[in-house]
DNA sequence: AAGCTGGGCTAACCGAAAGCAGTCTCCGCA
DNA sequence: TGCGGAGACTGCTTTCGGTTAGCCCAGCTT
């Protein structure tokens, strides 16, 4: 890591709050342990406890439950400078896994260095807790979508979102994105089939709304697009009044 | 609160670890100030900042969110032992609504005496976020639900989870417990039509699985529900080994 | 007693999405 | 250079679950 400042998570952080130079440097500190994984192979299995949490430097990962009867569920994708497996270090129970979409570069993040990070600085305790949070908000607006949405409106909504969080990093834009999933990545999270998700695919592309081809998401029609799928970021962007 | 050994909470939370002396007084101080609410008036609501956190103590709650068009998502239901707003308070951003499905009482918890109690117990506090934790897993077991089981198997699954949740508090058994849910609040929270649930209920019913009827939920056939419906406790069970 | 209302319940109809079956293309590789 | 696998794509059939439209019953109002 040449320098600090690059790091997605700090990027994604420094939309929300200044971080002055004694928080950039605990975070820097924790930015040590770098390592890398192939896509494909998981990181994290079911039920494995007492793993080390990472930081997300780059590429794509999907969490995940199987089933018994062998579908899976994608709960979440973790881009550039989201956590993984926080809450399972913390608690010392993985109730889910984790693949890597991508071949990845991940900081290894020790409870200990984590722990002792929060008692140096709080506010980035906070921001990292902030962080949590929306997380969580987003599991939540997910099960909305698969609980009540129409499987366009569903797809729609889910790549803005998406959208929304790679623009936070510098990877993203209203006009498209660089996106590795397949159709049946897609599939699993959306809780649809791949033929589906290939023939919603193809509807909104006809509808001149967005095009998913060749590893790219591209916006045809961004407020077109919001108002379909009644995305409202929210959730997403909202700054804690604790951490102004 | 004549004996604070008789709240759900402390209920819930003895389950896992056992309390002392302290940590129970600080669990009652923190039961003082107990108030009232008529079912079906919304408590928070989507958007609304700045709330108090509550402890359940009576009646069932459900949170939830609403869509543009009307429907709406319940994202879970609280029983006597839950939080309410514990994540809307420490982050002063409350994303989703909170509806009394039966009369209840509730404590309220000022954000300054949980963090008192937090700094005086740290035992508390950790016991505290598992609790928040076990929340956030049966958000995410929830997803899975919606997303890849039948409506069925869902309405198996979900019945059983509730039934072990009341189990902890000693509100339900193997048998079956008191439920004052409609069948309109199941469909919001599975994702299904009311019709269907009707539907479903009826073929669980008839198949000899359980009986949902008159404000109750009868197990026909526990282990048959279990194998039908995937039900793997685990997630509620699981005991953080940092607290043992 | 008549008239609401809310909750439970059912039937008939229909659409959305799954399942199945198969093609096409690109790419790695033996 | 020909094989095999992954991923994208499509047509056809089936099924699950939504929609509409009701009925029944119990508990209230007035």
């Amino acid at each position: 890591m040449t320098d600090i400042l690059e790091s997605p998570l700090t990027k994604k952080l420094q939309v929300f709050l200044a971080l002055s130079e004694d928080e950039l440097d605990v975070l820097k500190r924790l930015h040590l342990r770098r390592r890398s994984f192939t896509a494909g192979r998981d990181l994290v299995h079911q039920g494995q406890s007492d793993q080390a949490a990472y930081i997300l430097a780059a590429g794509w990962v999907c969490s995940y439950k199987l089933q018994p009867d062998g579908t899976r569920q994608i709960v979440d994708f973790q881009i550039p400078g989201d956590f993984l497996g926080l809450r399972s270090v913390l608690l010392r129970t993985s109730d889910h896994s984790f693949e890597p979409v991508t071949d990845i570069q991940a900081v290894e993040v020790l409870v200990d260095d984590l722990l002792d990070a929060f008692t140096k600085t709080p506010r980035l305790a906070a921001a990292f807790l902030w962080a949590a949070s929306r997380d969580e908000a987003m599991v939540v607006e997910h099960l909305v979508g698969v609980g009540r949405r129409s499987a366009d409106a569903r797809m729609a909504h889910f790549l803005l979102e998406l959208g929304a969080r790679l623009k936070l990093v510098g990877m993203g834009s209203k006009e498209g994105y660089a996106c590795p999933l397949t159709q049946y990545h897609l599939a699993d999270a959306l809780g649809l089939s791949a033929v589906h998700v290939n023939r919603v695919l193809r509807k909104l592309r006809e509808s001149g709304l967005l095009t998913f081809q060749d590893g790219r998401v591209t916006f045809d029609n961004y407020d077109g697009l919001v108002g379909f799928s009644g995305f409202d970021p929210a959730y997403l962007d909202q700054t804690d009044p604790l951490l102004k």
